[in-house]
DNA sequence: CAACTGTTGCATCTGATATACAACAGTTAA
DNA sequence: TTAACTGTTGTATATCAGATGCAACAGTTG
């Protein structure tokens, strides 16, 4: 799986593996039906506990993203059901106020910001796409 | 200073004050020079410990927002210097890509994050501003 | 059955978070 | 100088999250 962790970041490792396959779910990487590197297996290459690798899946299990299968492994679900405009803007929002306080205090325009984020959004799904 | 604390979102309390914080100097409403609620002032309006709040500045002040001083209070610093624009997109680009792994499992599109971030943007600083 | 899956119980260790009481030290204005 | 405010520090206590180790259990597949 290649994630890279960082152990003196203070972002608990399990929920670095929470945010990596999010991310690799989110450009297609892993797509609906694959199956991730089974709970062991991860944490062997990662060098870290069974028990935290665990966890980790158990939160993208309960957050409808993979299902866990006892003596199968973990697969990644179909895309989820589309969530109401309102509900994703208010949920976007918070994470949007949090940059725009993060970008002002290094003295980034609201152009720059916005540009910043159409860069981030070609190199997750491509130009063509949205 | 009206900090809406939550004490059952996991967030610890010290992280939520640096937050509100922040984005109050962000959006202008503490600007240069201003002085923040004293350390006692600020614990016993929260119903908090002094050492929490005392926690959250020492962090606001390590990161250049704010000074502390023995005996005057706590001030809103300068703004900062500009950090180069590559320095800059490298630190925000990480904050975009998780709102787009999250966008992304909501079913949003690259046009309403862009939107949304358009939005937060005004919300902030208006329309006027970048 | 063998070899793989996820699951669980038990125990342990560490560090972060938050609290309480108390005292110390610097600043300011009456 | 004193009173009343600032931030700072020492000690201690309690709780919880994170991560680990060992071991066993249970479901699936070929």
């Amino acid at each position: 799986m290649h994630i890279h962790l960082n152990h003196h970041s203070g972002e608990p490792i399990y929920r670095q593996i929470i945010e990596a396959v999010k991310f690799r779910i989110a450009s297609g990487e892993l797509s609906e039906g694959t199956r991730l590197p089974s709970i062991r297996e991860l944490a062997g290459e990662l060098q870290i506990n069974m028990r935290t690798v665990a966890k980790a899946y158990q939160v993208l299990d309960r957050s409808g993203l993979v299902v866990m299968q006892q003596g199968r492994g973990v697969f990644v679900t179909s895309p989820q059901a589309v969530l109401p405009v309102r509900q994703r803007r208010a949920a976007l929002l918070e994470h949007a106020r949090r940059l725009l306080a993060e970008a002002t205090r290094m003295g980034a325009s609201s152009d720059e910001v916005i540009e910043i984020m159409k860069s981030a959004t070609e190199e997750m799904w491509g130009r063509a796409d949205g």
